[in-house]
RNA sequence: GCCGAGGUGGUGGAGUUGGUAGACACGCGACACUUAAAAUGUCGUGGCCAUACGGCCGCGCGGGUUCGAAUCCCGCUCUCGGCACCA
């Protein structure tokens, strides 16, 4: 037996692999496709490090399974090559961003090729290459010819730092993502996408694809649909009108001011008189960082438009207007109406500025212990309920009834005259005798509540308030009979005033507002029955949305959180926006913004002396005046090329349709080959790409099925995340802590075998791990173990390590499939553990080394060939299948449990019943005992467990 | 605040259609081989009690359902990730 030289091996198939062009893809007709897809990198100057290569491992062992199993797989790599990162880089070391990009691709591809990971490189892309870019540019125009793309003057997210504007996902808590620099408001030009167009899709389509619940969670929260209405507000005295958009218009009566986002367009219209007031208040907006305006912890500020006056569509009453930077000038219109009796901010706002606050929703509660009796009358009352405490044992007056089983608080109607207070007083004396109450404080609004009062035979309408009181004395005064006889007066612990132990149908209100005791105002935000609402006095709130914002002319419609796609980036290394400026009268309805003909595609990105960033929110190619002026494709006058380029995801939004049909000089993709091998059925990447990528991407890919250019609606079937690597400090790999890992060096010495079946063994593939030298050491011996096994071959068959095998090829392939790489591997150990304690035939040797393969792709390679002089790679020799009968046993060890108590085990043949269980169990002399008397049961669990319950 | 994922030995983690918790690996200990060490191999390894037979306790905490709960239900707690003044 030869040493296990892994530099040796590996080197010598590589190159062997390379040179019989085993990766290629094939596309044999009557074979199944598989499209297996990595998240193609961004080749950075600093190389790989050990996490980077654990997804392509992962899909690389699931590409050469499928690959076994007779599939036509397509594997592809490629490159997201734009982008700041290579342009910094480029600018920081003097050279060209495309020869800095040109080197790093080289870098990383070597790296990975020394994983061998199973690509196909003839199929290789870079988003960079003018072939690749040129449908980008392609798609973007069909884009604007569908009215998708607009030129915008909005304030956009500049990051002074990178010297370009961004998109709202490339924020992070108001920060750019990238280099952490506070972003600022600039208003410069930008072509936006309108990706909202495509919100609804986007929503309703991630129900069917097999992704992992929490990153289509993640989307839904990032597109964040609201179902509301907009409605028009005139401005007093004026032409004017303010348009909101609201999720509540049934509390439109509770309406009682208006508030515009400080960069509202309006404000230059309004005739207010506090000018130099409002001047100041905008300009304090603007200057205050995104972080600041979010933070919602902050008191609320804001400035009122002095001088006019909004009506209240629903009821015409004067309200006034204020401006405040609670309100988002990007959100909805930019514009609200404020409710404050059922909005937290608006309550706020309202409180400090003294604004009016009408109550118009009352919560509504069902008594389901006592639900309204069909057929009897039904009476409407207002009532009170009294919660009154002991200060000095803590404890709370409840009424417990004689006739029924009901537990309530003191309470009863209020009467002609009463206040809410005074009525709960008079029944806390008539019910309960006590007179010493403290002042007394109304606990919010009221809550409407219907149920049968069998004590009087009448279903009630209750609508209730809560009174709360302190005893501050022992007086009390004689009950009449009536009173005593339909209740006992307790006292009870608040741990026993609870939603069950509680009669009353409204006790979740009350609970909430008890355990809030200090706050100074309980607002309700949720649904109920209207109040103080004119015509609609007591429709529920569901039907008032609509019948309200149809009362006043408004219309039901949705809201997102998910912004229009800003799309242009003041720096140079990317596509540029293949879009040109007639100078004299072409094209008026774009404003003279025209595409170029498809025929001068791709427009490429000029050669230039300084491509450093200007700054001022021009693009550096603004600068190449040979390349901006540009003849007009319709007039033939002069036109000016649009010099701002895209941004890095615009590449990364297609690719995967490029690796289908790469050298394709007609058409982005074939639809026919695209019809065969989309959609790409497993994609793995990390979890960071959640938002942004994979919306982009989705969003892309439905327009070019709009304009039908692919064949499905869907890009990616079934997505998985990758699971980072910490280092072995626990602490993301990273240069500045000086804890980076290179895969080379490991490969070095260990092996590019050994790199691969430790980091799939290190645990579940979606989880984080720390990089452990120890398990990668362990990894590296059992692999010499496998090595060594060569030595255990024998012609005697062993019928357990038979089964073992079996066992084992079940195991891996069901395993393979679902990523749960680190079970495969477990179970193939234990097969190792056996053989190597007996022996195995040379068969099963083999066998065992077509399941390692995918795995150990060299090592198992060079047993193939030079322990059984194969001729053909194990590669690609057929996926070895199991016999169903071989994974049954004889004989099963069943447990033995006594009263679920586990008490010994005892072996018996495959499929025992009860009764011969029980035989066995009866004939040996350490479980006699447990049959002294007749068990009350017996059950079985065949072949695994018995549970005998003693009386 | 809202949403999502999760909490199992000294460590990474198995086991989740309810059925022997701790597979596999690391680490640790003992032994064999060796002059010795490394490597390799064999055995052991959740905690506590017991010479032993064996027993008790154990999957974040507290309850519940069940013959039987890491797994199902209720309440709580902690960690991680996302969103958040979104009208």
């Amino acid at each position: 037996m030869s040493e296990y030289n892994h530099t040796k091996i590996e080197k010598k198939w590589q190159k062997q692999w390379e040179e019989n062009n085993l990766y290629k893809t094939t596309q044999d007709a009557g074979k199944e496709k598989f499209y297996i897809l990595d998240m193609f990198p961004y080749p950075s100057g600093a190389g790989l490090h050990v996490g980077h290569p654990k997804g392509y491992i992962a899909t690389d062992i699931i590409s050469r399974f499928k690959k076994m199993n007779g599939y036509n797989v397509l594997h592809p790599m490629g490159w997201d090559a734009f982008g700041l990162p290579a342009e910094q880089y480029a600018l920081k070391n003097k050279v060209h961003p495309r020869e800095a990009t040109e080197k790093n691709i080289a870098t990383f591809k070597e790296q990975l090729n020394k994983i061998s990971l199973n690509y196909d490189w003839e199929r290789e892309i870079s988003t960079t290459d003018p072939d690749f870019y040129k449908w980008t540019q392609w798609a973007f125009i069909q884009m604007f010819k569908k009215g998708l793309v607009y030129r915008s003057n909005e304030p956009i997210n500049w990051c002074p730092s990178c010297k370009t504007g961004l998109a709202n996902e490339d924020l992070e808590n108001g920060n750019c993502e990238r280099c952490d620099t506070p972003i600022e408001k600039k208003r410069i030009p930008q072509w936006v996408i309108k990706i909202t167009k495509y919100a609804d899709r986007l929503l309703e389509d991630l129900d069917e694809l097999e992704w992992q619940e929490h990153i289509k969670e993640l989307q839904r929260n990032w597109i964040g649909k609201s179902e509301g209405a907009e409605i028009e507000f005139t401005v007093k005295d004026s032409d004017e009108k303010i348009k909101v958009f609201t999720t509540r218009p049934d509390t439109l009566f509770g309406a009682t001011y208006m508030v515009l986002a400080p960069e509202h367009a309006l404000l230059e219209t309004l005739n207010y008189t506090n000018t130099d007031e409002v001047e100041k208040y905008k300009e304090e907006a603007q200057r205050k960082s995104e972080i600041d305006r979010l933070d919602a912890t902050k008191e609320k500020t804001g400035v009122k438009l002095e001088g006019v006056f909004a009506i209240n569509p629903a009821n015409n009453e004067e309200i006034p207007i204020y401006i405040a930077d609670y309100v988002l000038a990007h959100y909805g219109t930019g514009a609200i109406m404020a409710v404050p009796a059922h909005d937290e901010r608006d309550y706020e706002f309202a409180k400090k500025f003294g604004i009016s606050i009408v109550d118009v929703v009352i919560p509504e509660r069902i008594d389901k212990r006592n639900p309204p009796v069909e057929g009897k009358e039904s009476i409407e009352r207002r009532n009170v309920h009294a919660y009154i405490k002991d200060p000095k044992t803590g404890k709370v007056l409840c009424l417990k009834w004689k006739k029924f089983d009901w537990l309530t608080l003191p309470m009863g109607g209020i009467e002609e005259g009463e206040t809410e207070i005074e009525a709960a007083k008079r029944e806390v004396a008539e019910e309960t005798g006590y007179t010493n109450l403290s002042e007394g404080k109304i606990m919010g609004g009221k809550v409407r509540a219907e149920y049968f009062a069998a004590h009087k035979d009448v279903n009630r309408v209750s609508i209730t308030k809560l009174v709360y009181f302190e005893l501050t004395g022992d007086d009390t005064v004689e009950i009449d009979k009536e009173e005593s006889d339909a209740h006992d007066v307790v006292w009870l612990d608040p741990s026993e005033i609870t939603l069950e132990s509680m009669t009353h149908a409204e006790m979740d209100v009350w609970l909430t507002r008890v355990a809030q005791l200090d706050a100074d105002h309980h607002i309700y935000t949720g649904n109920g029955v209207l109040t103080n609402s004119g015509e609609f006095d007591g429709m529920n709130s569901e039907e008032a949305k609509t019948k309200i914002t149809e009362k006043v002319g408004g219309t039901l419609t949705n809201t997102y959180r998910l912004n229009d796609w800003v799309f242009s980036r003041q720096r140079y290394w990317g596509e540029p926006i293949p879009l040109v400026h007639c100078e004299g009268e072409c094209s008026k309805e774009t404003d003279g913004w025209m595409p170029i003909p498809e025929s001068e595609l791709p427009l490429t990105l000029p050669e230039v002396e300084s491509y450093e960033p200007t700054g001022t929110g021009e693009s550096p190619l603004a600068n190449i005046t040979e390349w901006v002026e540009t003849k007009c494709p319709q007039c033939g006058g002069p036109a000016k090329r649009e010099t701002n380029t895209m941004p890095q995801w615009a590449g990364s939004s297609w690719y995967y349709l490029r690796y289908i049909d790469p050298q394709n000089d007609t058409a982005l993709v074939d639809t026919e080959k695209e019809k065969y091998w989309s959609p790409v059925d497993f994609y793995v990447g990390g979890a960071e790409h959640a938002t942004r990528h994979l919306i982009y991407a989705r969003f892309w890919h439905k327009f070019l099925y709009d304009i039908k250019a692919v064949n499905y609606t869907e890009p990616f079937k079934k997505l998985q995340t990758v699971g980072l690597i910490m280092a072995e400090d626990g602490r993301k790999m990273s240069k500045r802590w000086g804890n980076v890992i290179n895969p080379d060096e490991i490969i070095d010495k260990f092996g590019a075998d050994t790199l691969r079946v430790y980091e799939m063994f290190m645990g579940p593939f979606d989880q984080k791990v720390k990089w452990s030298t120890d398990g990668l050491i362990g990894a590296r011996k059992w692999l010499e173990r496998v090595w060594r096994l060569q030595e255990k071959i024998a012609d005697t068959k062993d019928e357990e390590i038979e089964k073992e095998l079996h066992k084992t090829i079940k195991k891996v392939s069901d395993d393979i499939p679902e990523m749960k790489f680190n079970t495969a591997i477990a179970q193939m150990m234990i097969f190792t553990n056996k053989a190597q304690q007996h022996s195995l035939t040379g068969k099963q040797y083999k066998t065992f080394l077509q399941l390692l393969a995918a795995f150990a792709p060299h090592m198992t390679e060079e047993l193939w060939h030079e322990v059984f002089a194969e001729k053909e790679s194990i590669h690609t020799s057929e996926w070895p299948t199991y016999d169903e009968a071989l994974l049954v046993d004889d004989t099963a060890v069943i447990a033995i449990q006594v009263n679920g108590k586990l008490r010994g085990e005892i072996t018996a043949p495959i499929d025992s019943d009860e009764n011969e269980v029980v035989e066995l169990l009866r004939k040996e002399e350490k479980y006699k005992k447990y049959f002294a008397e007749e068990p009350k049961k017996v059950i079985l669990v065949k072949n695994k467990l018995i549970n005998i319950v003693l009386p």
